[in-house]
DNA sequence: GAGTGGTCTAGACCACCAC
DNA sequence: TGGTGGTCTAGACCACTCA
């Protein structure tokens, strides 16, 4: 490391003019490294990475340059920092939240339990648009879940989720329905691909024939869609979802700052 | 400043535990005491704080200390950082984005510009729900404000707007048609409340008798309900806002992460 | 050129955790 | 007791802005 701050550009982070010099302080470089490191999976999910001494060592810049690397991945929740023990590689695996990308409440702000149930599994050649999301060539395998969501015996939640075929072999409705937790632990540690970031565009839809039955409401029945597209490492695309949510007794919760 | 470390808790911030010692570092303190100044005003939405030297010789800490403390606030949006000419006071007046907390996009993923029709401005006093949203007592005076926002002719998005009457007296439909720009900038720099962080309830509704005429859509037609509180400093409720937002060619965009 | 924020360093000490 | 992250300091130098 340690390339002399004037020097040229190494390796920049987010946009930023195109002539110009465009060098990137040294914890930048080092962000970059560290993130290089996880998206070839130097250090699993769960597990420790090295101290900020031992990096700064190897990296050749003092702890403080290191710190400040590790503080931004962990405001991004690619580490998380626990303090005496060591800074450990961010997983949906452990997580005490059963669904961190569920955003859904019930009406008196409480955290509804979820049972599930997988309707159905199979691989597929990816329907234009989905290819197209996923970043898939038309044609391309691609693995298709649908399953509902429930709690207390009331349908809430009825999901189609879209996974690149090559990433996901040897997925089956058995392997779903075994697995305790959420997906997104089962992804990762059955399948190596973790989501980082996910974008979703919601809509209020009427429940058509497909949807009535499945989420027990009349046709018509006004009801949240939500599609996301979740990323992993690099904003490489890895799952589409489309969601249809009953928002009757329960409402999406959204922070804005 | 400078409490010495392990001393009694001075000024906590987030939640702990209850009996524990629960001292905050200096750098919390500090974070504090910039907070309270722009909570009583000190230094104005749009204006500049004091420099981080200045800063550091007032509270008696080092520069690198007030610097972490900033750094927080930068974050949390409450100031500005801009190399070479200061660190500013937030403000939605001189936003480039028109619509900061509002989270619609045409469906090529584009952002719609608004035209906006008041319809409604009145003081009344504040209903049961509205009086507990905004922690007023009941009977006491709101502001209650409806409008539209319309995108080529068509309109997109029906408004309730309710806000406490005692922080908001001269409201008028006048005062709301001549400003230019966000509302949320008319409130800061008319009425000085600067709304910091929202939180919104998102519902799939049936369009009724009263919005389906203003949002040009069938009876029953589904419209995303959006209800959102905004909290000024301290966490204090400062706005009700409850919208209808059409989203046949529209979306609500989110991020997770 | 003076002033501001931005980066980097080196070292001290504290709080937390595990052994 | 030793290792880890967390705080705080003091000082050097860089990049950006503006008069």
């Amino acid at each position: 490391m340690a390339i002399a701050p004037s020097s040229s550009a190494a390796s920049a982070d987010s946009g930023s003019a195109d002539v110009s010099p465009a060098f990137s302080p040294l914890y930048q470089q080092i962000k970059t490294l560290i993130t290089r490191g996880l998206q070839e999976g130097d250090w699993k999910p769960g597990e420790a990475i090295p101290s900020e001494m031992e990096l700064a060592q190897r990296y050749r810049v003092s702890q403080g340059t290191v710190r400040k690397a590790i503080d931004e991945l962990a405001a991004d929740n690619l580490l998380v920092r626990r303090q005496g023990k060591g800074t450990f590689v961010a997983t949906h695996a452990e997580e005490k939240i059963q669904f961190r990308f569920l955003r859904l409440k019930a009406d008196d702000g409480s955290d509804p339990r979820m049972d599930r149930s997988i309707l159905e599994c199979r691989r597929v050649r990816a329907p234009a648009d989905v290819a197209r999301a996923l970043e898939l060539r038309s044609g391309d395998a691609a693995v298709q879940i649908r399953r509902t969501l429930a709690t207390e015996g009331q349908p809430l939640v009825l999901d189609e989720i879209w996974l690149p075929g090559h990433l996901f072999r040897g997925l089956s409705v058995e392997r779903l329905s075994e697995w305790r937790g959420p997906f997104y632990g089962l992804f990762e540690t059955e399948f190596g691909v973790r989501m980082i970031r996910a974008e979703e565009k919601i809509r209020a839809v009427a429940a058509d024939e497909v949807s009535s039955p499945l989420l027990q409401v009349p046709l018509g029945t006004p009801l949240l869609s939500v599609e996301r597209l979740s990323m992993t490492y690099g904003e490489k695309p890895v799952e589409l979802r489309r969601g249809l949510y009953r928002t009757d007794s329960h409402f999406y919760r959204n922070e804005l700052s």
